[in-house]
Parts: C-alpha cells; structure tokens; sequence
DNA sequence: GTCTATATCCAGATAGAC
DNA sequence: GTCTATCTGGATATAGAC
C-alpha cells in the first residue's frame, strides 16, 4: 500500500465525516432554527466534545460557510435539471421556479440561512457566494428564455418568487397555500409585464 | 392634590421611560441587527443597570413583543393615510404599497422582527399578532377595492410586495432598485391576473 | 425605581496531553 | 484526531438593600 493511497483513504474518510457533521447539523437547524445551531450542541448530538468539530471547521464562520455551500450545491443541479422536459420555455421556468420552491418550502431552515439571510453574525465568503450566483444565474436564464429579457423586469420576478416563498415558510409552514400559485401568478406576472408600458 | 392625579403623573412618566427605551432598542437594532440585541447592552446605552429594564419589561421577550406592536402602531396609520387623494383605487393601492415598502427600507430592522420575523425565540403575544393583523387588513382592503377580490390572487400580491422588500434589504440595502419596480410591478401584476385563466 | 451582588447557564476558542 | 482542562466573555434572571 503506496502513502498516496493511504492519503487518499484519510481523505475519503475525512470526506464521509464532514458530510455527516453537515447533514446533522442540517437537521438540528430543521428542528430548533438556524440561529439555535451551536457547535457545542452539534458536538454533542454527534456524540464527540465540541472541540473536536474544530479540527474539521476551525470557527462556527467555517462551519456556516460550507453549510451555505453545501446547500447550494444540492439546490443547483436540482434547478438546472428542471423543466428539461418542458414544452415550452415559460413551461421549463414555471418547473423550475416549482423546484426552488419546493426546496424553500421542503427545507424552511436551508432557506432561511441560504436566500434569506439573516443569521446573525453571518456572510458567506466569497467562494461561496459565487456558488449562490451561478445558481442564481440558472433562474435568470429560464427568464430571459421566457421573455424577461429587461432588468427590472427580472428584479420584478425574483421579487415575486422570492415573495411567494417567504411568505409561504412565514405563514403557512408546512403547508402549500402560497407555493400552490406560484404557476398562475408566474404566468400573469409575464403577461402582464409584456403588455404594461414603463410609464 | 389627589391620589388620582398622582398616579396619572406617576404613569405619564412611566410611559415616557418606555418610549426612550423602545426608542434607544430601536437605534440599537438597526446598527447591529435584530438578533445582536441584548438587554444589557440597551441598559448600558441608557446608561441604567440590566436589571433596572426588568421593571419595565419583565423578560427579553416581552421587551421584543413590545416593539413588534410599537412597529405595527406606528405603520398603519400611515398605511391608513397612503394615498388618501389618489384618483383611482389602484392608484391608492400603490401609493399604500409604496407607503410600506418606504418603511420596510428605511427600517431593515423593524422589517426583520415585524414581517420576517426569524428573530431566534421571538413569537409576537396574540394582542400584538392582532395589531399586525389589523394593519395587513388594511392593504387587503385596498387589493380588494382595486379589484383583487380573489383569496389567491390576494396571496399572489402579497407575495409580490413582500418579496420586492425582501430582495431590497437582502440584495441592494440603502437602495431603491427592487422597490422603485413596485408600481408597474403591481399594475403588470393586477393586469395579468385580470387576464389569465385558473386553468 | 434603581441599585449591588450574585446565580446559573451557555457560547466559542485555545493549549497541550495522548 | 480526539480528548481533558480551561479561558474569556456573554446572556437572562433573582434577591434584597436603599
């Protein structure tokens, strides 16, 4: 057994242990909010001394940060596999918005550390921040396919979406009252913006 | 002078102290954030001692509960008073939309305690979830008058409102990119429902 | 009404043994 | 890699003097 194999299978097991801190994490904050998580309490439920998760994530920062990026990660691909089958373009962005609110609604604390962001302390690093981006820019292109080629008009939709969604987690957690009109108010907010003049 | 008169005096003054002391929590929140919020370090900036708040507010949350509905009571009047003059009914539901995303932006932190409402173990007492209740009746009132008389295209136009204020204080603070969108947002947005089948 | 003193608990981070 | 031990500082809340 070479020493580049042994690195490699240090690595994978490190690997296999950071996805295990995250994915409990993940479910600590589905359970007490996102702004409950401590590391000590995560330690605890992974049955180690929270000095422990520092030699995985040397700060709380750290450890928020990949969980952004982790996040993200699942979220993108999700999004650019949406619609794929979709008849038309307004047909492939109505899919994919229903996907990014599938996830928001699915995962309320994703959402909130993820697209919301009000976490105290807490900002994304650059790195991660671009991964929000590129995902970001997934829905930007559904858009533009579908007709909203026009900046504001794009903020005007974001808007909506991002509105749907807040709303839905805030007020009907759980259940689908706002999500459910995301494809009628898609569709009007489009035909609406193309027959609406700029003043 | 009677007893009456001064237990009037005596709670004049009361009332005083509370007003400096939501005053000063809300200074304190808007430059650090919701969250950052701590009973003592109000305190210091008051220059009293932690435990002289107590006699004031009895607990953290009811200090948070308070300002929620002192929020609340300082919004609907002027959601109330929004467009009074305006020429049409939806002309008056934009300047009320405008109205509330004015305060939304200007007040990031009364945003996130009253409308976002992700502050760690904040839930507002049933009388201040009325307030909140009542001032929403009065946007609803004007979607109605402009003809969103629709539950769900009510739900679709809150979310529109809501999500144009999330993505200004999330993506562009200080600025007006999102919210300067909101009266052709709306009125594309009124249009299209108008015009597009529920299927 | 405001204070001192204190209780109790929790947080994140560091040093260094093994 | 994980541990024990410890540091440092923060939080809310209570008791009781003045």
């Amino acid at each position: 057994m070479t020493e580049n194999m042994l690195r490699q299978r240090t690595a994978a097991r490190r690997d296999a242990v950071i996805r295990e801190v995250l994915d409990r994490a993940w479910a600590l904050m589905a359970r007490d909010g996102v702004a409950a998580l401590s590391v000590r309490e995560l330690a605890r439920d992974l049955g180690v001394r929270q000095q422990s998760l520092i030699y995985y994530f040397p700060s709380k920062q750290a450890l928020l940060d990949a969980l952004f990026a982790d996040g993200f990660g699942q979220l993108q691909p999700r999004l650019a596999a949406a619609g794929s089958a979709a008849a038309s373009p307004v047909d492939r962005l109505v899919a994919t918005v229903t996907e990014l609110l599938g996830y928001c609604t699915a995962h309320p604390a994703r959402y909130h550390l993820m697209l919301q962001r009000t976490v105290p302390g807490f900002t994304p690093s650059q790195a991660s921040h671009q991964i929000a981006l590129d995902t970001l820019a997934i829905l930007l292109e559904r858009l533009a396919d579908a007709g909203v080629t026009d900046p504001a008009d794009a903020d005007i939709s974001r808007g909506l979406i991002n509105g749907l969604a807040a709303e839905q987690v805030a007020n009907d957690p759980g259940g689908d009252r706002f999500t459910r009109q995301a494809p009628r108010a898609l569709r009007a907010l489009l035909a609406g913006l193309a027959t609406t003049s700029k003043e």
